[in-house]
RNA sequence: GCCCAGGUGGCGGAAUUGGUAGACGCGCUAGCUUCAGGUGCUAGUGCCCGUAAGGGCGUGGAAGUUCGAGUCUUCUCCUGGGCACCA
């Protein structure tokens, strides 16, 4: 009996779907489309075990949909712009280009060795000129459609390194790479409407039914709509200059509690006041470090500058309000400017506390009495009655707030106004490793588009990153060009687009992606949209978003027909596994250690040292604390089904899973088991799987698997369905355990009715595992005589007269408890169950000459008797 | 700070509309296969009491609704995730 041979049977079969050509795909077809996509990968170096579980789930879903006889477009290509590639020249002499290439090459060829039923003639980089020339294309489209526009905007500066910084790479206000500290800088950048579409993207959310909830709970955040005031406050001048001041608020019902106003640091007010006061200018720059994300500003300390100005109260006359500059006020929402009402704000109160403002209660809870409400340290933000404000005097707040903006809007100070979160999408980067930008800048004609002949404009390659910024802008001669207006000299934009525009339309390119256009239309047409897309959650914002919000821009310029890209979505968890760490405090990688189980503890000892080694916190993998597990070394050593089967096996898709050498020997042993169940197949007398049955009468055995055999393909298949891999796996491991007994109970030489039926289940068996483990899957379908490619094979069919059952078993709970059960024809009259209920042995004698009080049937389920 | 998700055996995890909690797998225990083993097979395995039959207790904690709660309600504790230029 040979043991299953991975090494060997997995390039075969590999082989075998290539020169079949199985996985390349034609819309030239009359079965319905289906498209599956995982997100594609950045080419980092080398596939890690989060992309394996990716593209495995992907895999099931596409081979699956294949086997249900879908035309299934599966393809792959590669993310591959972005600062990775930038760094690793700046770090190792290494051309971006080639470092991407390179990795391309490697990671296509690890990716080749999981057995993915991917379209490989689809493949395209998003740093090909081929494909990035459309994007330029496009980009100048939405430019005449006034889709895209420049403006001015603040950006995060390294002025060491001459570069922009993301958010995240700036700690502590200094820069990563530098650690110099963090100018914000004003910058022409261009931008893509997206506010635009702000009620349109958040409208559309509820339509996306096959979405994870929390996605689109997440994204409507994002958007962030609310519903307000927009109103001017009159300012009071001590040097009197008259003015106004714009805010805007979402609780117009709080102005009688009005104590201060406050603008942001960037506001052009706090700008035109700075000019002739030094403090402030110094204030502001200390803003500029906390930089602008919600949470570092919510966890500051809030801070002011009093600015020698008051604003009118609108309602009080009289009343005038400190005006401030203030931290934890934001220039991106609203107006960059509100009033502060610290009893219903916790910010205003913080501010009010430090600063000694007075806090007057509007707002007065259902419960509480007005007199004696006061706010210690915690504002009020519920409903309630209001108070201490005139005409809106006990109303409830939303009512208040209507009459508010009502008397607001009479007064001619201000409107209604709805407001979003969502701002426009800054796209400039001031990098090298990005698509060109297609625009001139001209002297004389100002910013000019590249004529769309000229497209691409290509990225030099003779570029050095020996010095800091960007080297487009440096470069001898790329960048001097004739302007397209007027002929004069002129220069071409140095900025490049946001990688996030990249993947943002890749998934229309793959339904073409040799096509002279962006898209063909009757290509997407008939691919579009994506029915089951699969990638981290990480994604739910940005890039799912901008990818929503770009197929939109090019609906708008003609490139597709439709709105949403993706029907489906899935969000998988990460792959984690245990940390180590020596006593000098460096990780280990797992290969490090050696594991060893006493006394039920697991202890780790160091393989070169023989140390001790602590076994630490379960946590994602990553490079920084050494717990990854490279899928060359487990494809090599127990093969790609293994690792895929693992994958799939116990945690749910949605949720992280551990990986666990435990957990692979586990996957690979039942590889094993299974090839010999397989195995056992006894080409000489067993029927080969697809003949017809064959008179005579089956025993009770075999009667009893086929049942067990058909419930399991609709089970599996219904889990399927629902994205509930681990439990189809464990109805597979059902189906696997039916045959073992049946096998074992039809003895050394069963009838040939009874080989027949071990034959369908041993067929469906094969079948089932055919997503998930193609290659064995293929080994098996070989072994039972099937005819062709397994990869060719429709699903197995149930047949559903065999799955009744005519007994079942319940439960006969006394007062909820279980005290026996019972055996009963299925449906059987509820009077009846009853009868049989209470004339069991055990529940008569418990029940005794207790009076029975009542009786709860529940059909097919449960009897309960309350004595 | 705000928003979201999740707490079930030694472990990963199952449990239709509230209806026998722990499917399936891992691990562990005992035995078998003359087994060098890391393989395979059989049986057992939530915890406590009991030789057994059986009983008691059990889904982070507290309370509630119900004939019946892992599931519904309220409060609470803990863990993880997100909160505007990594990809």
């Amino acid at each position: 009996m040979a043991r299953y041979n991975a090494k060997e049977s997995e390039p075969k079969w590999q082989a075998r779907w290539d020169e079949a050509g199985c996985f390349s795909t034609s819309q030239q077809t009359d079965r319905p489309k289906y498209y599956v996509l995982e997100m594609f990968p950045y080419p980092s170096g080398r596939i890690h075990m989060g992309h394996v579980r990716n593209y495995t789930l992907g895999d099931v879903i596409a081979r699956y949909k294949r086997a249900c006889g879908f035309n299934v477009l599966h393809p792959m290509g590669w993310d591959a712009f972005g600062m990775p590639a930038e760094n690793a020249a700046m770090e190792n002499n290494v051309h971006p280009a080639d470092w991407t290439y390179r990795n391309i090459e490697t990671m296509r060829a690890q990716l080749k060795k999981m057995g993915l039923s991917i379209d490989w003639d689809r493949e395209f980089a998003t740093c090909d000129p081929d494909y990035y020339k459309h994007e330029q294309w496009m980009f100048l489209e939405f430019v005449e459609a006034g889709l895209a526009y420049r403006k001015e905007a603040n950006v995060n500066w390294d002025p060491v390194d001459q570069t922009v910084l993301a958010n995240e790479q700036v700690i502590d206000g200094c820069g990563w790479r530098s650690g110099a500290p963090v100018e914000q800088r004003k910058l022409a950048q261009w931008f893509l409407r997206t506010s635009a579409l702000a009620e349109d993207l958040l409208g559309s959310l509820d339509d996306l039914e096959r979405w994870p909830e929390k996605v689109r709970l997440m994204q409507a955040n994002w958007i962030g709509r609310s519903e307000g005031l927009r109103m001017t406050f009159d300012l009071v001048d001590k040097g009197n200059q008259a003015g106004g001041l714009e805010i805007y608020t979402t609780r117009p019902d709080t102005l009688f509690g009005a104590s201060f106003c406050a603008v942001a640091p960037d506001h052009p007010l706090a700008a035109a006041w700075a000019e002739h006061d030094a403090d402030l200018q110094a204030f502001i720059k200390s803003c500029e470090q906390l930089g602008t994300s919600e949470e570092k500003i919510e966890k500051a300390e809030k801070l002011g500058y009093r600015v020698n100005l008051t604003a009118r109260h609108p309602f009080i006359d009289g009343k005038e309000l400190p005006i401030y500059v203030a931290n934890f006020i934001l220039m991106a929402y609203g107006t960059g400017a509100v009033f502060g009402c610290p009893a219903h704000d916790q910010r205003d109160l913080d501010f009010a506390r430090k600063y000694n403002l007075e806090v007057t209660p509007v707002v007065v809870p259902n419960d509480a009495d007005a007199a004696d409400f006061v706010i210690a340290d915690k504002a009020y933000l519920g409903d309630g009655r209001l108070a201490n404000s005139d005409f809106l005097n006990g109303l409830a707040v939303a009512p208040a707030i209507e009459k508010a903006i009502e008397r607001i809007e009479q007064m001619s100070k201000g409107q209604r106004s709805v407001n979003y979160k969502l701002r426009d999408w800054g796209v400039s980067r001031q990098r090298y490793w990005g698509c060109p930008i297609p625009m001139i800048h001209c002297d004389d004609c100002g910013i000019v588009p590249v004529p769309k002949h000229d497209l691409p404009v290509t990225l030099p390659h003779d570029v050095t990153f020996d010095q800091p910024g960007n080297p487009l802008i440096r470069h001898a001669t790329w960048k001097y060009v004739a302007c397209p207006k007027c002929g004069g000299k002129a220069e071409r934009e140095t900025d490049t687009f946001d990688t996030f525009i990249d993947s943002s339309w890749y998934f229309a390119r793959f339904c073409s992606p040799h096509a002279a256009q962006p898209t063909d239309r009757q290509a997407v047409d008939y691919w579009l949209p994506v029915d089951q897309y699969i990638g981290g959650i990480e994604h739910a914002i940005l890039h799912l978003l901008y990818a929503r919000f770009y197929t939109r821009a090019m609906k708008a310029v003609g490139h597709v027909a439709l709105d949403e890209p993706f029907d489906g979505l899935f969000t998988q968890g990460m792959v984690t596994h245990e940390t180590y760490q020596s006593d000098d405090g460096k990780w280990r990688t797992p290969d490090e250690v050696t594991i060893t189980a006493r006394d039920g503890a697991r202890r780790a000892t160091a393989k070169d040292t023989g140390r001790s080694v602590t076994i630490g916190a379960i946590e994602k993998m990553s490079k920084s604390k050494k717990n990854t597990v490279d899928p060359d070394d487990i494809i090599a050593h127990y093969g790609a089904d293994t690792a895929r089967w693992f994958m799939l096996s116990d945690s749910p898709p949605e949720r992280d899973v551990q990986w666990t050498e435990a957990g692979v020997e586990g996957a690979w042993r039942f590889i094993q088991r299974l090839w010999t169940l397989i195995e056992q197949h006894d080409v000489a007398c067993d029927p080969p799987y697809g003949t017809a049955q064959p008179q005579g009468d089956l025993s009770e055995a075999a009667r009893t698997l086929r049942r067990q055999a058909h419930t399991i393909v609709i089970a599996v298949t219904e889990e399927i369905e629902r994205f509930h891999f681990n439990r189809a796996v464990a109805h597979i491991y059902e189906l696997f355990n039916a045959i073992k007994a049946a096998v074992s109970a039809l003895g050394a030489n069963p009838c040939p009715a009874d080989r027949w039926v071990l034959s369908e289940a041993r067929g469906f068996l094969t079948l089932l595992i055919g997503p998930m483990m193609p290659h064995l899957a293929e080994q098996c379908w070989a072994r039972l005589g099937g005819k062709g490619l397994l990869v060719d094979q429709m699903w197995p069919q149930a047949d559903r007269s065999l799955v009744v059952v005519d007994e079942i078993t319940i439960a006969v709970q006394l007062n909820g408890k279980r005290r026996a059960e019972l055996r009963i024809a299925k449906d059987l009259d509820p009077a009846e169950v009853e009868k049989a209920a209470l004339a069991h042995e055990r529940i008569a004698s418990e029940i005794g000459d207790k009076t029975v009080r009542r009786v709860i049937v529940v059909p097919n389920r449960i009897v309960n008797i309350v004595i």
